[in-house]
DNA sequence: TTGTATGCGTTATCAT
DNA sequence: ATGATAACGCATACAA
């Protein structure tokens, strides 16, 4: 391996001069700064992120913890983190933990030393008892219940959107309109779950208990779910899926069970993944910016790391936006995919 | 920030005692040994991986080299490689970067002193000319031209997968079958391609070039595609997309012209996604074990790791499997999402 | 403008 | 069984 004793051996000149250079600290002449470059470049010689570390105490890298879930909505997470750090210069360590309290508290100590913060996506974790993590290192929340101790969070404006595509289905004329939930202990789960509530009851409609399923937010949980539904009497007639993925498996349990959507049953998802728009009906939805969900969680982690982590603590909340198809019963003129 | 001094001074001990019992190496009392977990556990001491890194010569981490594209697929190849790396006890420096040439030697460069291995995902990667970077540094290439050069490689059945699928096509009766490749520079796109024309040619047909559109591996260029080819004639009788996500885009392009699939028209995928099944048909489609791939790519690399890199190359290719759903008119008995 | 010397936190070597 | 200390690669305060 080339250090940077090589590139000072090979330039003729001390490394303190190479480390100036490279680094644009101090002065150097013109002459030894293209002479040590060009060496450098030569030699392709790489600064030791270790061993730059430790005497900086900065690593170039964030962390990144991961509930032990997966799907579409990561990785474009994780494409708006990874974008963003890039350009900041920094570098991404990424790991999967289980989302309860002693998962992330060990995952973030095996961090230490290797980060110089940390974007903890933990929608389970409950906002009761503070994280037992190094108070020095910089947290940023990702869709987990806000909370007091140390550590900013973003959110999903989850309510709004539940709202929003409920307030819609009420407007329709719907007035049985069952949901099929995410896990109540997820954040994002049970903030729609309220979002939903909230809207039945400003219509003044009493939420009906039996209307409520669970289907863990999978495609599988959504058709099973789908299928209790149908045995409800009277019969439901709008079906809001806490997110996409269970309300493709609402959509295949409705069709294989000859009930026309949006005729005789509408439904709604939350989400707006790429594949919604093509389904069949094509799906309304709530739109979340996935992509600037990322991104803007590692601008804020960015922010505690460069202006220290004691200030006031930030809450910032992304919102949603609703996605009108024809699942719904809306009758959006448009029948193209690009709508 | 506490350090292995701090532990030393508390336990009465010096740092170099610490060391070997956090490590397990050397000879030590059993009441220190005990006496030093207990301080290094109420200290909440974990060793600072950089400095760790810089005298051992290993970092504990692998660097993952992801191409500019997403979606479902590479959540589930993180899935698989950070399970395995994290039960190796490995971390995952996880870094998108341009599929050519210049971006991964970049990328890879950037990784030094931070990584003990890569496995870089470009599937762009030509195989002409051979990659510069450091030579001690062990490669895992992922979905990529095998080559020469001192890099392992792990690659997709393509070619098997696809001559599989459209054998079956052949099979159910239809002679004219098109395909929406993905880019030909791809090298799963090429792969899928080439299998397809073999599949052909091994049944007497010859390819029809007008029945060869591209769809970029995304919905929006499957929907396109497809309505092209709803305007050749002689109309094909099938289309195989060379991944699912062209083939749900087609799928809905279908739906809107009022083409009936699988009567009109059958309708094949390729990588089986958790949503095929969902679709309308079901979508027939070969099954890509995607968290394996990742599994098995981190495992490759662990081995290049602990054994030194300088034994002969590896290449291994993980199998592909036919799924036959509805969208292909093969008639499957079973209509449930459990098929 | 450049060089020397020190220390970051850890492991490894050599004494004791 | 334990301690003192060098070394890893780098940045930086200080000297020249």
């Amino acid at each position: 391996m080339v250090t940077i004793k090589d590139v000072a051996r090979e330039a003729g000149v001390s490394v303190a001069t190479v480390s100036r250079v490279l680094n644009g600290s101090g002065p150097v002449s013109e002459l030894t700064g293209q002479r040590i470059r060009e060496v450098a470049g030569r030699l392709r010689y790489v600064p030791h992120g270790g061993a730059r570390s430790l005497i900086t105490r900065k690593t170039q890298t964030l962390g990144v913890l991961l509930p032990d879930l997966y799907g579409e909505f990561f990785s474009e997470v994780i494409r708006g983190m990874d974008d963003t750090a890039q350009r900041h210069g920094f570098h991404l360590l990424i790991s999967r933990a289980h989302a309860d309290r002693h998962g992330i508290e060990t995952a973030m100590r095996a961090m230490r030393g290797r980060v110089d913060g940390v974007v903890a996506m933990s929608p389970d974790l409950g906002a009761d008892a503070p994280l037992d993590v190094p108070a020095a290192l910089p947290v940023v929340l990702l869709c987990s219940a806000p909370r007091g101790d140390g550590a900013d969070s973003l959110t999903i404006d989850n309510q709004g959107g539940s709202k929003a595509i409920v307030g819609h289905l009420i407007r329709l004329g719907h007035t049985r309109i069952a949901i099929i939930k995410g896990a109540s202990r997820n954040y994002d789960a049970a903030e729609r779950m309220r979002g939903y509530r909230v809207a039945l009851r400003a219509a003044g409609i009493t939420p009906d208990p039996s209307l409520a399923t669970e289907g863990g937010f999978t495609e599988a949980g959504g058709y099973a779910a789908a299928l209790e539904l149908l045995k409800v009497k009277p019969r439901p007639t709008a079906i809001f899926a806490a997110n996409d993925s269970m309300a493709i498996g609402a959509l295949s349990a409705l069709r294989e069970s000859g009930v026309r959507v949006p005729e005789e049953m509408a439904v709604a998802g939350f989400d707006d993944i790429p594949l919604a728009r093509y389904m069949d009906p094509p799906l309304s939805t709530v739109r979340v910016p996935t992509y600037e969900l990322g991104a803007r969680a590692v601008e804020m982690l960015l922010h505690c790391v460069r202006n220290g982590n004691d200030d006031a603590r930030r809450r910032e909340r992304v919102s949603t936006e609703l996605v009108v198809r024809r699942s719904c019963g809306a009758g959006s003129a448009r029948r193209t995919p690009s709508s």
